[in-house]
RNA sequence: GGGUUGCUAGCUCAAUUGGUCAGAGCUGCUGACUCUUAAUCAGUAGGUUCGGGGUUCGAGUCCCCGGCAGCCCA
């Protein structure tokens, strides 16, 4: 028998000695008939409500009123006839219990002391006090097992190594607040996007995760099968051309917050699985979703932290108040180079500017590739402040609409913070013939060996042949944007990142 | 894909040039203690040093292959 999957619960005998004891005492108590796992316990105040109502007893004193609570044991403290836990429950409030001899009885409080590990859930029914140290505590009448752990707890004043922390994350929320404030802040991130969308009167609709053409963005796919159709389909790697189908049938303002999927690799701002916000809006323009997602931002920092001026995990500040600095590419990156960028600059030129501030480009790089290599290498890089990078060349932003004025760029832009791109913003390409010319282009990419090339979608050009109207449309990463608010990596944002199964 | 660093007890980490070094703290176990706060004190247990192969009298340490992870670069 080799098969991993049906392997048998290992012999106790393996285990190490701690989980083996653990086990022995969950034995112990069933056979002492006491539940290990009881299905209900009466339980009338949560650890924040006694912390509420009694915010600052004397020292000693008592209070009359009985309650029971539970909670997870996190420290103990075991004096000979008289013992001291401090419980926590999920949203990371303690609260002290104490056995006594007197008040428990001799046997219930050697069982205490004897089958009662760190980890474990315990309820405790007793009075409110306020211990001769003036530590807010249950003096216990009773107590009850509420869910025996059978595994120790990680050491709670060593940080725990990066790898625990996300590949048993359950284990790093019991143990970090910070990691379960993560997870608020993340919930109220996208609540407050939603609060702000719906102030503005758009709709949520949530379009197929499995596509049978992959398009709306240059990234290769994940590919399933569904047996009943048979016939091979892709996990999208954007909602887009969904979104603007939705469009075309009259849903002017429409946005959606949903998984997309990219088959790459990941690093400390790329996962395989991530949370995107695309929203689309008739008769806006790359200027009005510009303002709209500045506000998005704000408001959420506002909704989360309370102000636009938020601090990040290493301490610092982050202002995203006010009105965002806007630079063009070309003369942004004009500025930084000293001499004249242009769309018309030939792509020799390029290369030699491109030698000359010692950046290593590919030989064969366009016009278009060359001028945003020596954008991030000159300017990108070094923007920390929230800035909108507009008006991109038009050879790299195939499915953008032309500048209205500007020959050679494309109605687009890309919002740098603190570094990284949170998100892109476009005039949408709306003529379906313009439109159907430059996905065949990209077909015949595909086809030519291109794997981020997007397939042609006939449906999705049919759509656009009914008539788009005018439109501006915006994609935002959920986590670059939780990044963006708190400072911290990928992996931290996502609850559980895929990784490597061990 | 390239470079680089790491993987040792349940957890966090030590171990000099290859030589009684496989160890500490916490956790666990046994005992003491009716006001502790990471309780304290005494005793004690706990290891396939990521896996495989090699060099050597001797390998946690050196070499090769593989696995996983971190960091830097493309």
């Amino acid at each position: 028998m080799s098969d991993e999957h049906v392997s048998p619960a290992p012999e106790q005998d393996d285990l190490p000695e701690q989980m083996r004891i653990r086990r022995e005492k969950r034995e112990r108590l069933l056979a002492a008939g006491v539940e290990a796992y009881p299905v209900e316990l009466p339980r009338t105040h949560s650890l924040a409500e006694v912390r509420a109502k009694y915010p600052e007893l004397e020292p000693g004193a008592s209070t009359g009123e009985v309650v029971g609570i539970t909670g997870r044991v996190m420290f103990m403290r075991n004096t000979g006839k008289l013992c001291f836990a401090t419980l926590r429950e999920g949203n990371g409030v303690e609260l002290q219990a104490m056995l006594s001899l007197a008040n428990v009885g001799e046997e219930s409080l050697a069982s205490w002391k004897a089958d009662v590990d760190l980890g474990d859930h315990v309820f405790v029914r007793g009075e409110v006090i306020a211990s001769k140290r003036g530590e807010l505590s249950v003096m216990a009448e009773e107590w009850r097992m509420a869910a025996k752990s059978l595994r120790p707890l990680p050491v709670a004043h060593k940080e725990l190594s990066e790898e625990t922390r996300i590949r048993q994350r359950y284990v790093d929320l019991i143990m970090r607040p910070q990691a379960r404030r993560m997870v608020e802040i993340r919930a109220e991130m996208v609540r407050s996007l939603r609060d702000s969308f719906h102030r503005r009167g758009f709709t949520e609709v949530e379009t197929p995760m499995l596509q049978t053409l992959h398009g709306g963005a240059a990234a290769r796919p994940f590919t399933t099968h569904s047996n009943a159709f048979d016939i091979d389909l892709y996990l999208r790697i954007a909602p887009e051309l969904y979104l603007k189908r939705c469009v075309v049938g009259g849903i002017e303002k429409v946005f959606e917050i949903n998984r997309n999927f990219r088959n790459e690799g990941s690093d400390s701002s790329h996962s395989p699985e991530f949370a995107m916000l695309e929203y689309y809006q008739a008769y806006a323009t790359y200027d009005s979703v510009g303002v709209l997602t500045r506000e998005l931002a704000q408001e959420a920092a506002e909704a989360v932290f309370g102000t636009q001026v938020v601090t990040l995990a290493d301490g610092s500040e982050y202002d995203l108040s006010g009105e965002w600095t806007a630079l063009t590419m070309y003369g942004s990156l004009s500025e930084a180079l000293g001499e004249e960028v242009t769309p018309e600059t030939p792509a020799e030129q390029l290369r030699e500017f491109a030698e000359r501030v010692g950046l290593e480009v590919a030989p064969k790089l366009g016009h278009g590739k060359l001028v945003e290599e020596l954008w991030e290498h000159l300017v990108g890089d070094h923007l920390v402040a929230p800035t909108f990078v507009r008006d991109f060349p038009v050879e790299t932003s195939p499915l953008t609409r032309q500048h209205r004025d500007t020959p050679g760029v494309a109605e687009k832009w890309d919002l740098y913070v603190r570094g990284f791109e949170l998100a892109t913003g476009y005039s949408e390409l709306v003529d379906p013939v313009v439109e159907r010319q430059r996905l065949v282009d990209q077909a015949r990419l595909g086809a030519a060996g291109d794997d981020e090339a997007m397939q042609l979608d006939e449906d999705f050009l049919r759509a656009l042949e009914y008539g788009m109207p005018p439109s501006g449309g915006v994609g935002m990463g959920i986590d670059r944007l939780l990044m963006a608010l708190t400072g911290l990596g990928i992996r931290e944002t996502i609850l559980f990142p895929l990784v490597r199964p061990q």
